[in-house]
DNA sequence: GCCGTGGTTAAGGCAGTGATAAGCCCGCCT
DNA sequence: AGGCGGGCTTATCACTGCCTTAACCACGGC
């Protein structure tokens, strides 16, 4: 069904949770502390995550208001906690729903399940994405610029297809830093400026005269279909 | 915040989340049995309903599956049963999220506010605001005046994108110079006047004759639709 | 008539960007 | 196991163009 994530250090819970969310089909991972499950979900973006509020190293709540500063992903908190204060201050702080304990793994995946519900029914993006005469497969890994194919490195692919997952909008550098390199905390932002380059020369433009890519100075850049030529300038 | 419509026969109960809500700032109509509330959300589209489940005249779930029928409405079920079969049975039929009796308010607030959340996340919204001939694109940090494209420099975009989100609005130098420069311990207003002389420029007009950018004197400036001319003035 | 606020233009400094080259790492082929 | 090549990152340098500061002018209020 779903890839999630269960950050609980009771090392009691954790492997009913992981058995009994696996045994109704969904794919899990799990890890015992905050920072390890923070690693976790940048790198392994799950579906949807289930946190415990009493962790041994940093409070559930600092993990997800850390987790939502660099993702959107669904949160589920699992807390012992039943007071209302706990439940207002995850559920303000991003959190998506909230379980007390003890709960059975059937609630906890109706619980995922009317989430990810909610989360797919916002986004049902086409596996294929045109702008222009730029065609954009995305399950394919495919590039298709007015007919031809293009050739592009893993990279070079990530980028375009991040930009061309929104048309029109203006994304920074330090936004392709965490959704495509996934570097949350650093990264040089030469990086990005190098691999747009390339994607520039393979899309048949220049900086200076661009058609797709558009640098926006100071802020990032924009993919967008160009512009009709008018035939003569000025 | 929200338009919510409760559904429940309790005349103890309902009152009590009827003032609750509407003291978190919700506008809140209410139905005692199912038909009548199935009817008041088709007809006044609230952007969620809070359902009992142990209706008197159809059962809370039938309501839910008739109301999902025609409607994506949010839905959260408000239920005495405690256990996991209504639960999960109420989530599979679409509802949103379950809250066991008694909850507080100030719970059902909270969970009302996260599922609004990740409901308005999967809008699109318009990032665009049009003032008259103009037109502001946010995400994508594009200015349109009457279909043209207008070049302007990031400082001036920001600073007529903050005009633009409060149209008809006076905002003063020192809140441009705090929200636009991101500077609140000092700098320059004279900086703030430059860049509205050149912003003036590329939008067609002067400060002798304003159309959009109307200076206060004393005050601030404003960003406003222009009056049409109406030929000779007195 | 003076002072303060606002408007405009000019100029210099600097930050962000573009392009290329070199180094490194990893996987693949022999 | 060693060589090889593609791809990613970092570094360097030049350049464009934006932002700020400064100076001067116009206008309205007192």
């Amino acid at each position: 069904m779903a890839e999630v994530l269960i950050i609980e250090d009771d090392d009691r819970i954790r492997p009913l949770l992981v058995r009994g969310l696996r045994e109704c089909g969904h794919t899990v991972t799990s890890a015992p502390t905050g920072m390890s499950g923070l690693q976790l979900a940048v790198d392994s973006r799950p579906d949807l995550v289930v946190l415990d509020l009493g962790l041994p190293d940093v409070d559930g709540t600092q993990v997800l208001s850390m987790l939502r500063a660099v993702s959107q992903v669904p949160v589920i908190i699992a807390s012992a906690r039943a007071d209302d204060p706990s439940l207002v201050g995850a559920l303000d702080a991003g959190a998506d729903d909230y379980v007390v304990k003890p709960f059975t793994s059937t609630q906890l995946d109706a619980r995922i399940r009317a989430v990810l519900r909610r989360v797919d029914a916002g986004r049902q993006r086409p596996s294929t994405i045109t702008v222009g005469g730029l065609a954009v497969d995305l399950a394919g890994r495919r590039v298709h610029l007015d007919g031809n194919e293009l050739d592009l490195t893993p990279r070079e692919f990530d980028l375009l297809a991040h930009l061309a997952e929104r048309p029109g909008e203006v994304v920074t550098k330090r936004d392709l830093l965490v959704e495509v390199w996934r570097q949350p905390w650093g990264g040089s932002d030469k990086t990005v400026d190098v691999h747009l380059s390339w994607l520039r020369r393979k899309l048949g433009e220049t900086a200076a005269a661009p058609r797709y890519l558009t640098t926006v100075r100071g802020v990032g850049v924009r993919l967008a279909a160009p512009v009709p030529e008018t035939g003569q300038d000025g």
